[in-house]
DNA sequence: GTCAAACATGAATACTGATTCATGTTTCAG
DNA sequence: CTGAAACATGAATCAGTATTCATGTTTGAC
């Protein structure tokens, strides 16, 4: 588990293994890309190490050159996962003054992200049982966001007053549940019909 | 699904292994007690036969005396799960004449039954990645069950009208991550509240 | 009571797959 | 150019564990 840095102190992750050329850099971008390809594909248990080597078109001693366990490619791709979709909902809600527009857009970036990006929403899901503390920074860390920017909404009299802790779980659970559409159930349906009737669900309600 | 009957020839799921006496009913079900319990504990992976016999109090081999294969239980385990959170909500929603209400019910009946069985809400997260069959019907079930009630709602006048497929899996998608909530990330927020902020956003939405 | 069918046991089998290692090959600073 | 550090190789190790099986024990119909 606990792994001495090589000579910094970083007490929870220590970050070795980087490789120091430009050799190395490629190689394990292609262990990380093929590692997301099959891990996504077969799952974490049947994705072997082998095949993720061989779909890098490297040999298997050298996953061990960049990663010192199976575990730590995988909450890499967590990780990335993370900071890859905060950055695209990032910008696509950037300057955009209505927050109540920006959340759409949000979620129309989201659902684009994901079915750009399938396996690495399952990696996700998996998580929870691969790597639960990576599970759980992922989605409080998203959930954060989602509440902080509702209570502005509401502060800045854009949206009604609510529970913005509930409010930003349900609306993710709104949007995780749509990307599962197309990810998992592979509906045909296009998103920016999803978008605005889960749009229409989330601002008026369904009462008559 | 289909359950054939004691003597007759289904290709597809043969219902062997069933125990003949009583003794044998009580093992069959310890087994798929401590199954329950170990799996949801540790995972598919790394809940052993051994694990799960042991938890049973039988030796390793009984367990084949009931069940072909390590995934046979899972798959079990994750239909139980489904007949017993169907049964649930009908029956916390027997005879509710208005549909908004009995979605309400049936809300916190979820969340009361997800609360009490964590071990079996997780098994079918899990049922994504050890089979994907099962996790499928149990969605795709769940959501027609949802959606044919909204829509019986929308045709009764009681609520709005909106793209009901869209509908349902958008409120099935609060559903869950609210039950996440509880089994996951343990909040501690109690349902009645939990229901009350979900149910006001999916009445009123968040409008001004 | 008896005995065949059910049930139970746990050691042995058989295989998979993560991780290591001894041995080359490539890179690049000086 | 050159040699030490980086990088790469793939066969060998090593542990875990699903499944089988030969051998008892219990049950219940008669």
């Amino acid at each position: 588990m606990r792994k001495p840095a090589e000579e910094a102190d970083m007490p929870t992750k220590a970050a070795v293994n980087q490789p120091k050329t430009a050799r190395g850099e490629a190689t394990r971008r292609a262990i990380l890309a093929a590692a997301e390809k099959v891990i996504g594909a077969k799952g974490y248990n049947d994705a072997s190490i082998g095949h993720i080597t061989s779909e890098a078109g490297v040999a298997q001693g050298t996953f061990y050159i960049y990663f010192t366990t199976k575990e730590q490619v995988f909450s890499e791709l967590v990780l990335e996962m993370g900071r890859l979709v905060r950055h695209t909902i990032a910008e696509a809600t950037q300057g955009i003054g209505n927050r109540l527009e920006a959340e759409k857009a949000g979620l129309y970036a989201f659902l684009d992200f994901v079915q750009a990006h399938p396996d690495l929403y399952r990696i996700v899901q998996e998580a929870l049982f691969v790597d639960p503390a990576a599970y759980e920074e992922y989605y409080t860390t998203f959930a954060a966001g989602y509440r902080s920017g509702l209570e502005a909404a509401e502060a800045a009299g854009q949206i009604s007053k609510g529970d913005s802790e509930t409010r930003a779980w349900a609306l993710m659970g709104i949007a995780r549940s749509l990307g599962e559409q197309l990810v998992v159930f592979k509906s045909d349906k296009p998103i920016p019909e999803l978008v605005a009737s889960a749009y229409d669900l989330i601002e008026n309600g369904i009462k008559p």
